[in-house]
RNA sequence: GGGCGAUUAGCUCAGGUGGCUAGAGCGCAGCUCUGAUAAAGCUGAGGUCCCUGGUUCGAGUCCAGGAUCGCCCA
C-alpha cells in the first residue's frame, strides 16, 4: 500500500540498516547540534569526556563507556538541559612513544635520539592520528553524541600553554618541588621502564644472596650491653656486635645507607662457642632464624632482644672507610620488615638508590632531621663510580651469562661477598630462587634505580583532597570511600615528569650556576625571557630556548610531564571545555588512579595555590567494570577471544548491544561479554517492542488510520477507553514515575528492566487481549471503542520510545518518526521527557485491581486445565468470591478465560467455575476449534492475513457436527473471512485441502482465494 | 604483601536499615494457547546463599578469620 499514512514496517527487521537511515537523517538534519541550540537559554548540564589515546582501534569496552556517557547526556537534554559535551584526544604519552619505538625497531633512548627527537615526535603525533576517523565511525555509529569539531587536543600548542600556566601558578605557590624517585630502569636502553612493561617482563631467577655482618660501633655495643644488664642483670664479656642482614642484591651493599629492625619482632642476641677465640663474637637476628642460620652447636643464645626507638644504635661501613654522616644508622620500620621463618633474619639492609622502600625510609628520616645526600654508587649504564670503593670502580654490575648471552648480577655479587668474605663480614651466601623484572625486550635484568623527578605536593594536600572527593556522588557509592577514598589516604606526592620526549615539556628553565629556577607559564612569557618567538612548544625545538640573566645561562629540565596531568588539566586547559564543576564523568574503575585523581589533584592545587575551598572538578562519577569475555577471562590479542564492535554492529545493530551491556551491567562490576545474551535481549525485548510496533503500524494502516483520526473527535480520555486500556495508561504513567527515579539514581539497569517488564505487559497482556479491537472484520466505519484501541496502544509505544530513548537511541527514533504527531518535534531526542499520564491514587487503584484480575484468570486457567477442558470451549459462568475486588476488569476476565458471565458470591474459594456445557456452548466451541483449524490451514497456504475466501465442506456422513456448525455460520464465516460457505463435494485443485477431526470425528475442507 | 570489589539455581544476575517458605530471566521437562511475534501462558524439577566461627529468639543480610576470582597499588 503506497497510499498508507505509515510507513510499512517489516517484521523482520535489519536493524544495521534501519540503524544507519537514522544515523544519516541525524547528520542531514543537525539533530545533535539543535538538541544543544534548542536548548539556548536553558540550564546547563556538564559533561567531561575522557580523552582516550587513538592510537589503536577502539574496542568493546569502549562502546560500553560510550553507551553510558551517552545515555545520561541524552537524559538531561530531555530534561530539558543545555548539555555541552566535546570529544578529547589524550595524544601525549608513553604508550604512544613504545608504539613507535615498536614500528621503527628503536630499542632504546640511544636509538631514539639517533633517529633525531624532531623525527621522533613527528611520527609520534602521526601515530596519534591514525585511528581518530576509526574512533569517529564508531562513535557515530553507536549513536554516542560528542561533538568532535570542538575536541580538544592535550597537544595542541594552545593546550600546552595553559597547562604551562597551571605548572606556574603550582610552582610559584611552593607546590610543586625537584626530588627523587625510584624508578624500574633499564640500564641496557637507559630508560625507565612502565609499570604495564615490568609486569611483562617477570622471570624466574636464582640469584646469590648474601647474609652479612654489619658491626656495631664500639659507642653502640657499650650501650647495648649496659642496656641488658640494666634489663636482665646480665653481664655480657666484651666483643665485637655484628647485625645480620640479609640481601638478594649484594651489589648494592656499596650503598648502603641504614639498617632496618622492627620494634615487634623478637630478637635474640647469640654469642659464639668457640673457646679458642680470644674474641667473644656476637650476632643480632631474628628469634625465629638464629638456630638455622648458626646453628646450635657452634653459637648460644645470650638474650633476646626488642629494638627501641631510644636505641639509635650506630654501625660501622662494610667498605673502605665512607663518610660517617652518610649511615642513618639502625632504623625502626613496621611495615616492610618481615619475620619469616625460612627466610632472610628481619634486618634489612638499606640502599635508598635501589629501592622505594628504602627511598621511603630515608625520605622519612630527611623530614624529621638533616641528612646527607642519597648514596649512590652505580650509574645509569650499571657502573660502578669513581666514589665507589677501589676495588669496585669502573665495573659492570653485570656480566654476560654463557649460555643465556643474557646479563646477570652473578659475577659482580661473587666479587663483593668474596671481598666481605676476606674482611670477615659474611656469614654465608645461599641461592635464592625468585621473580625478579626483566626488560622484556633485552631479557636483561631491571634495576630499581634512583631518579630525579619533579613533584607535586599532593600529599600535603591529602586532607584537602579527601574534603574535596566528600563532595561527590561516587556510583556505585563503594569507592567514595573505598577504593578513590582509601588511594587518597594513602597518598603521597605526585611524580610529574618523565624523562621521555613526546609529551607537554615541563616549563621549567634553571639557571646553570645558581640553580635558580623559573617556570615559564606561556610562549608569550617565554619570549618575553628569552627574545624567542616559539610556534610548537614541544621537543627538541623548546629545548633550543635559553636565555642569559645576569650573566647566568637558563636551560629548560629535560623532562615532559607525566600525560595523566595534561588530562587532567582538561578543565582549564581547554577552550572548548567550559570551565567549571563537571555534572558528570563516566569512566572504567582503573581511573581511580588515573584520570578521576589527576582531575582532582590538579583542581584542588589550583585551589589551593588560589586560597580557595578545595572543590571537586566533578558531581557525579559512573564507575564502569571492566570486559571480560565470556567465560570470565580478559579479552587480548593473543587468547583470540576480542569482539570487534563493527561485527556486533553488523549482527544485531548497536543499540540492541546498547541495551544489553545497560541491563546486564552492575556499576563497577566486571561484565562478562557474551553474544547469548545479546541474542537474549533481542527476543526479550528488542523484538517484543519492534513487533509491537509493527502491529500497531500493520493496522492502523489497514484501518486507515492517520494522526487527525487519532487526535479529532478527543482527548484520549474522552474516548471509549476500556478498563484495560487506562489500566495500561496506568502502567505507563507507574513506568513514568519509576524510571525517571532510576534515571536521577544512577541505576540504569534497575530502568531498563522495568521498561522490559512494560513492553512485555503491553505486549503480551495488552495487545493480546485486545487483538480483535485491530481486526476489523467489516469495512464499516471504525467504533469508537476501536479507535480507544489505538490510541491507547499509539500513547503507549510512543511513551515507553521516550522513555528508553537515552538508552536505544536509534530505534526509539525510528519508531518515533513513523508515530510522532504532526507538528511534533522533529526528533525524538529534541522531545522534553514525559510526565506521568495519571496521579498515583489512580495509578495504584488500576494497578492493584488487574493484578488481582491475573490471578483470578491465572486460577481459572490452572482449573480449566484440571479438569481438561480447553479455552476454546466457552463456558456459562464463574463465580467468584464477593471479597474479590475485580469488577473493572470483569470483561478482561471473562475474555481471557472464554466465560459468558460472571457472578461474584459468597464462598470459600475465591474463584468456581461452571463447567455443565449447553448445546450452545458446545457448537461454540467446535466453530472455534474449526476456526483455529482453517486459521492454519490459510497460513500454510501462503494466504495473506486480508484475503477473502471461499470455504468448501465435505461433512460425510457426520450429521450431527454438520448441524451444529451451521448454527456458528455467521460467526465462522465472519472470523475466516469467507464469502461463501459450500457444501458437498470439494472442488477440484486449485483449492487447498484438510482434513479435520473434531470431537474425533473427520471431515473434509477446503478454502480457495478469491480475487 | 596492602587496598577495594565479587562469590546466591545449569547460565546471567536481583535480593535498603537482619524476619526468607531465598527470587527473576534464559535453559530443561510436561501441558496449554496462538492470524502481529523469531512469540506467549501455566505447572514442575533444579539452591549446605564459597567455607569456618561469632553476635542474635532469628543471619543470604551484621562481626571475625579463611578460600577463590577480578581490579588497583606495592
Amino acid at each position: 500500500m503506497n497510499d498508507s499514512f505509515y510507513k510499512p514496517v517489516s517484521n523482520k527487521p535489519n536493524f544495521n540498516s534501519i540503524e544507519k537511515e537514522i544515523i544519516e537523517f541525524w547528520k542531514e538534519n543537525n539533530i545533535f547540534q539543535k538538541s544543544i541550540e534548542s536548548r539556548e537559554n536553558a540550564k546547563e548540564f556538564t559533561f567531561y569526556e575522557g580523552p582516550p589515546t587513538a592510537n589503536g582501534k577502539p574496542g568493546v569496552h569502549h562502546v560500553l563507556a560510550r553507551t553510558f556517557k551517552d545515555l545520561l547526556c541524552r537524559y538531561q537534554t530531555m530534561k530539558g538541559k543545555k548539555v555541552i559535551r566535546n570529544a578529547g584526544w589524550d595524544e601525549h604519552g608513553l604508550p604512544v612513544e613504545i608504539e613507535v619505538q615498536k614500528q621503527n625497531n628503536l630499542k632504546s633512548k640511544e636509538d631514539i635520539e639517533k633517529m633525531g627527537i624532531a623525527k621522533f615526535n613527528e611520527l609520534c603525533s602521526q601515530s596519534t592520528q591514525k585511528y581518530i576517523n576509526e574512533w569517529e565511525d564508531l562513535t557515530d555509529r553507536m549513536a554516542y553524541w560528542v561533538d568532535f569539531k570542538q575536541a580538544y587536543r592535550t597537544s595542541n600548542p594552545q593546550y600546552i600553554e595553559r597547562v604551562w600556566s597551571i605548572i606556574k601558578k603550582l610552582f610559584d605557590s611552593n607546590l610543586l618541588y625537584r626530588g627523587h624517585k625510584v624508578v624500574p630502569w633499564a640500564c641496557d636502553s637507559g630508560t625507565v621502564v612502565s609499570q604495564a612493561e615490568v609486569a611483562l617482563g617477570y622471570k624466574d631467577v636464582i640469584d646469590e644472596s648474601a647474609y652479612v655482618k654489619f658491626q656495631l660501633s664500639e659507642e653502640s655495643s657499650k650501650r647495648l650491653f649496659n642496656k641488658i644488664q640494666n634489663n636482665t642483670g646480665k653481664v655480657l664479656p666484651e666483643g665485637p656486635v655484628f647485625l645480620l642482614a640479609w640481601t638478594t642484591t649484594p651489589w648494592t651493599l656499596p650503598s648502603n645507607m641504614a639498617l632496618a629492625v622492627n620494634p615487634n619482632i623478637k630478637y635474640r642476641i647469640c654469642k659464639k662457642k668457640d673457646s679458642s677465640s680470644k674474641d667473644n663474637e656476637y650476632v643480632i637476628l631474628s628469634d625465629k632464624r638464629w638456630k638455622i642460620l648458626l646453628g646450635e652447636e657452634e653459637w648460644e643464645r645470650v638474650t633476646s632482644y626488642q629494638f627501641e626507638a631510644e636505641d639509635n644504635f650506630c654501625y660501622e661501613s662494610l667498605f673502605e672507610q665512607r663518610d660517617k654522616n652518610s649511615f642513618l644508622g639502625i632504623k625502626l620500620n613496621k611495615s616492610f620488615v618481615e619475620d619469616d621463618e625460612s627466610i632472610g633474619t628481619a634486618i634489612v639492609h638499606i640502599a635508598p638508590a635501589f629501592g622505594q622502600d628504602d627511598f621511603n625510609l630515608y625520605s622519612e628520616e630527611k623530614q624529621k632531621s638533616e641528612v646527607s645526600e642519597i648514596v649512590c654508587l652505580v650509574d645509569q649504564a650499571g657502573t660502578f663510580t669513581n666514589e665507589a670503593p677501589e676495588f669496585l670502580k669502573g665495573q659492570s654490575i653485570f656480566n654476560e651469562n654463557r649460555k643465556t648471552g643474557n646479563l646477570e648480577f652473578a659475577r659482580i655479587n661473587k666479587i663483593i661477598c668474596k671481598h666481605l668474605q676476606e674482611k670477615g663480614l659474611l656469614l654465608k651466601t645461599e641461592k635464592y630462587e625468585h621473580s625478579y623484572p626483566h626488560n622484556w625486550r633485552t631479557g636483561n635484568p631491571l634495576i630499581y634505580f634512583l631518579r630525579p623527578s619533579w613533584y607535586v605536593r599532593t600529599q600535603d594536600l591529602r586532607v584537602k583532597l579527601l574534603e574535596a572527593n566528600n563532595k561527590v556522588s561516587w556510583h556505585p557509592n563503594h569507592v567514595k570511600e573505598g577504593r578513590f577514598g582509601k588511594w587518597l589516604e594513602n597518598n603521597v606526592d605526585w611524580s610529574i615528569s618523565r624523562e621521555r620526549y613526546w609529551g607537554t615539556p615541563l616549563p621549567l628553565w634553571i639557571g646553570e650556576t645558581s640553580q635558580k629556577v623559573v617556570a615559564v607559564g606561556s610562549l608569550k612569557e617565554l619570549e618575553n625571557f628569552s627574545g624567542l618567538k616559539l610556534d610548537d612548544p614541544h621537543k627538541p625545538m623548546v629545548d633550543e630556548i635559553t636565555w642569559e640573566e645576569n650573566g647566568e645561562k637558563f636551560k629548560r629540565v629535560p623532562e615532559v610531564l607525566d600525560c595523566w596531568f595534561d588530562s587532567g588539566s582538561m578543565p582549564y586547559a581547554s577552550e572548548e571545555n567550559p570551565r567549571g564543576t563537571a555534572d558528570y564523568i563516566c569512566e572504567a574503575v582503573d581511573q581511580t588512579r588515573g584520570w578521576f585523581y589527576s582531575l582532582l589533584a590538579i583542581t584542588v592545587s589550583l585551589m589551593d595555590s588560589f586560597g580557595k575551598e578545595p572543590n571537586p572538578p566533578y558531581k557525579n562519577v559512573l564507575c564502569l567494570g571492566h570486559i571480560l569475555d565470556k567465560d570470565g577471562q580478559k579479552m587480548s590479542k593473543s587468547k583470540g577471544n576480542v569482539i570487534n564492535p563493527w561485527e556486533l554492529f553488523e549482527q544485531f545493530g548497536a543499540d540492541p548491544v546498547r541495551w544489553y551491556m545497560i541491563s546486564a551491567c552492575s556499576a563497577g562490576q566486571p561484565i562478562r561479554f557474551d553474544l547469548a545474551g545479546i541474542n537474549e535481549v533481542m527476543r526479550r525485548f528488542i523484538l517484543p517492542l519492534w513487533n509491537t510496533y509493527a502491529f500497531y503500524v500493520l493496522y492502523a494502516n489497514l484501518d486507515g488510520i492517520t494522526d487527525d483520526i487519532l487526535n479529532t473527535p478527543g482527548e484520549l480520555l474522552e474516548r471509549q477507553l476500556q478498563p484495560i486500556d487506562l489500566w495500561i495508561v496506568a502502567r505507563l504513567s507507574e513506568l513514568n514515575r519509576q524510571v525517571t527515579d532510576e534515571y536521577e539514581n544512577y541505576e540504569f539497569a534497575k530502568a531498563s528492566q522495568l521498561i522490559e517488564k512494560f513492553v512485555d505487559d503491553l505486549s503480551n497482556v495488552w495487545v493480546r487481549a485486545n487483538r480483535s479491537r485491530f481486526w476489523n472484520t467489516s469495512s464499516a466505519s471504525l467504533s469508537n471503542i476501536d479507535l480507544a484501541a489505538y490510541n491507547t496502544l499509539h500513547t503507549c509505544l510512543l511513551g515507553v520510545c521516550r522513555l528508553s530513548a537515552p538508552f536505544i537511541p536509534l530505534l526509539s527514533e525510528t519508531i518515533y518518526q513513523n508515530l510522532k504527531p504532526t507538528l511534533s518535534e522533529e526528533s525524538i531526542h529534541l522531545t522534553y521527557w514525559p510526565e506521568p499520564e495519571l496521579n498515583t491514587d489512580l495509578e495504584n487503584k488500576l494497578i492493584g485491581e488487574m493484578n488481582t484480575a491475573l490471578e483470578i484468570v491465572n486460577i481459572g486457567r490452572s482449573q480449566r486445565q484440571e479438569l481438561k477442558i480447553k479455552i476454546r470451549q466457552p463456558l456459562a459462568k464463574i463465580f467468584i468470591s464477593k471479597d474479590v475486588k475485580v469488577t473493572y476488569f470483569k470483561d478482561f476476565i471473562l475474555n481471557e478465560l472464554n466465560i459468558k458471565d460472571i457472578e461474584f458470591t459468597e464462598q470459600k474459594e475465591r474463584v468456581k467455575l461452571d463447567t455443565e456445557l449447553s448445546i450452545e456452548l458446545i457448537s461454540e466451541g467446535l466453530a472455534r476449534e474449526l476456526i483455529h483449524s482453517i486459521q492454519n490451514l490459510r497460513k500454510n497456504s501462503g494466504l495473506s492475513v486480508s484475503d477473502r475466501i471461499n470455504l468448501f465442506f465435505d461433512f460425510k456422513s457426520e450429521v450431527e457436527l454438520n448441524e451444529l456448525l451451521l448454527k456458528q455460520k455467521t460467526y465462522i464465516t465472519e472470523e475466516l473471512l469467507a464469502i461463501s460457505w459450500n457444501e458437498g463435494q470439494l472442488k477440484n485443485s486449485s483449492t487447498f485441502i484438510k482434513t479435520i477431526k473434531l470431537n474425533g470425528k473427520q471431515i473434509e475442507v477446503a478454502i480457495e482465494k478469491v480475487n
